[in-house]
DNA sequence: TAGATTGTTAATCGATTAACAATC
DNA sequence: TAGATTGTTAATCGATTAACAATC
């Protein structure tokens, strides 16, 4: 299973598909076709069923997909079964919305630590939360096995905290800084480049 | 020149070029080939050349590329040489993060406005802007001459909203709600689905 | 001029779509 | 059984990389 490569496109497609499952899960759909799926999302049909096969035969010909089994093991394929737990860097107004968002936590993944370098911000309490100074990041990573840290500070300081990440053997970045962090291959990085979306928005509006 | 169509994923790939373009003048560095270009940003020359050619030949044979003129060629593909005016619609964390953050003023995008339906918010000054209650919209929009409407508020308010705005001619979309919104192809909808994001890097967490 | 590097064409690779046999 | 729809192979399309002639 794990010697074949699926291509990044794939895994980018399956949250899409487990949000509508989700949705038509929650207004009491039962089954769906490929085809009925492929024209609510507007996507082919083909390439539903040959993303979904990627992973396994979640189907049955003649009928179609169970929408809540196919949710489910979407949820399964996405890691979203398991819990994580995450620190977030930078208790600025990004960090806070993303500490005060109930949908990860429903989905599993659970903030323990927020922290930042600014005294003014430290003991803050964001939801169950206070916000811890910097110098104690990296025992209460160590402390509390933390799989993914989310850093929500500048480019200059994201840099340097990434190294520290490295170091207390971190397995994932979320980062929202607005730089190409370099960490060896086994740290999973996800960027989150604003500036870079709100250009091609900004291309996309020039050129009509 | 408008006639032909160039791919979404070259444009996805100009903000980071003009990103280490900006980096790179900033350094003073005054010439660089694509070879060079490419070792820096992890791609492959043939590329960069490729995706350069679509707009023009910025380079000279034997000697590269002039590092300021190309990032300034960049910014005008980009539009970021035009300016912009917006409306943030959400005054909640994330949109105060969003219009607090100053490089999108410096690349030409105005926060003119910031709405909120939460009578606590309205009022509150972000900046130089004052959170206008949510009836205000419509008018200030069709007043203001604005472009960019960007969207923080939850799923179920953001389909709605997203009808005035049609309505109220706006011309693109920056959208954080996780929905995707169904309007005119005229108007031009940038998604970010942070949650999306998210479940990108749990997969690959989950496959180590 | 000789060396370097672009702009661009051709070759390759990968992703998407179409088609259909398998099968519920 | 007949109809429907999957799983999967084959065909197409598009994007990336390689190669090299043009030219500074």
């Amino acid at each position: 299973m794990d010697n074949v490569e699926i291509s990044q496109a794939v895994i980018k497609r399956l949250p899409r598909y487990y949000r509508y499952l989700g949705e038509l899960a929650d207004e009491g759909v039962m089954r769906i076709s490929s085809r009925e799926l492929s024209e609510l999302m507007h996507v082919t049909a083909s390439q539903i069923r040959q993303d979904l096969n990627h992973f396994g035969g979640f189907g049955q010909q003649g009928y179609g997909y169970n929408v809540r089994n196919l949710y489910d093991e979407i949820g399964k394929i996405l890691g979203l079964d398991k819990s994580h737990k995450l620190v977030v860097i930078g208790a600025g107004h990004l960090g806070q919305a993303l500490s005060n968002y109930v949908n990860f936590e429903r989905r599993g993944f659970h903030i323990l630590g927020i922290f930042d370098k600014n005294p003014d911000l430290v003991g803050m309490k964001i939801r169950d939360v206070t916000v811890s100074p910097m110098d104690q990041l990296e025992s209460f990573i160590r402390g509390n096995d933390i799989d993914i840290a989310v850093l929500t500070i500048p480019k200059t300081s994201a840099v340097d905290v990434a190294k520290i990440l490295v170091d207390c053997n971190i397995r994932a970045i979320w980062n929202f800084a607005h730089v190409d962090l370099a960490v060896p291959d086994s740290v999973i990085v996800e960027n989150v480049h604003l500036s870079e979306s709100l250009m091609t928005l900004s291309y996309n509006l020039s050129r009509r």
